[in-house]
DNA sequence: AGCTTAATGTTGACGCCGTCAATATGTTCC
DNA sequence: GGAACATATTGACGGCGTCAACATTAAGCT
């Protein structure tokens, strides 16, 4: 009956996941402040020293949960691009950026820490190919809007690189607090439509 | 001779400007790493516990960096703003955004800073002030091009939401190390430029 | 099986940190 | 000159990240 069983590990089990899940548990309870390497210990119920078996220091551990915030991030824009017209290429910029700003803003403490200076210039190759990921999927949309001249050319490659900054540089200022917002999704929602709607614009072929 | 004189307080003479130019000078230094206040005592030449008597704890010295930082880049923007058409709200914007992301590259660490997760949603006043008084130059700009026709209309006023959104993003993408850029300034002056760019056209009035 | 070896977890220690309390020193003002 | 105050120092406390030494359990070989 006891199925496929949870224990995968040794001694605990699969505490490398349990750190994770304590040290992202902690993240989200405690928005703002860096969590602490003992307390994850202490949350997973095992001694402060255990972590090191599994990640080398604070920051690997810092790593791999920003690394599960870009895959989680990804795999939330894939799911609501999906449910528009794939022709529509400005339907498809709008839902994506929607959907990038209403991610941050659900999970902002995960957002912060996925962007954090901490994490900058991070040298974990697994974090840098989930950001990679996440960003192939605002890439993509916009390469299929250049070569159906929905968009304008774009042999750099920029236009991506733009709404990326766009959203980003959004969902950062209003998780900074620094864009007075009413409580209430629907005021956000209307703020993020008006901002990826003059996006499309720049980015559209005007003239053609 | 002696002027209106430097010395503005008791003991040390003014070491709450001197903490400040400590901390400043290891944020630039050890750029990424949080500064420590034992450290930046230690840099000044007095106890661990001097700088209890200018600052209440660490995020208050923080946020005191920050503020200056922000006026800092205010005064860089209103500089390069100075020196375009005022009539020409493209190219004022042009060159503010091109500003914008000049000083974040220039003073990373410090840009950093400023936007950091330990004071997001910070209360100092002076710090919201200051933060504030950057954001307006964009707005102005923005609000002279809405009102000469040059820009949409704009009744919320999102069009300085946007373009903050966009250069604020992309400055930090930069300075995480998410947008390959050789190194050399130019290649990172062309960004600016189209990204700008793209930006003007979404705010222009294309119609009109 | 049993023994070896490696993986995993614990205990204890080190130095550093932010902060508080108590104390000392210098300044200002009457 | 002395009171009152602002400023700086010393010392302590608990918590942190990390290292080293040790204990325990699982895996692999013969």
């Amino acid at each position: 009956m006891t199925s496929v069983a949870p224990k995968t590990s040794y001694h605990h089990g699969d505490l490398r996941s349990a750190l994770i899940a304590a040290a992202e548990q902690l993240v989200a309870e405690q928005a703002g402040k860096p969590f602490t390497l003992r307390e994850v210990a202490r949350v997973a119920g095992v001694s402060h020293n255990a972590p090191y078996n599994h990640f080398a220091d604070r920051r690997a551990l810092l790593a791999a949960i920003a690394t599960r915030g870009f895959d989680d991030l990804t795999a939330s824009l894939q799911r609501d691009l999906a449910v528009v017209d794939a022709k529509d290429v400005a339907a498809g910029i709008l839902a994506t950026a929607k959907s990038y700003v209403a991610y941050a803003v659900a999970y902002p403490a995960r957002y912060q820490l996925m962007f954090s200076a901490e994490l900058a210039g991070c040298e974990d190759g697994a974090l840098k190919a989930a950001g990679e990921r996440a960003f192939k999927v605002l890439q993509e949309t916009i390469a299929r809007g250049v070569s159906s001249s929905q968009l304008r050319r774009d042999p750099l490659g920029t236009h991506a690189l733009t709404a990326w900054s766009l959203v980003h540089g959004f969902a950062t200022l209003v998780l900074d607090g620094r864009v007075p917002i009413p409580p209430g999704h629907e005021a956000l929602a209307a703020l993020s439509d008006t901002i990826a709607a003059t996006l499309i614009d720049g980015l559209a072929d005007g003239r053609s």
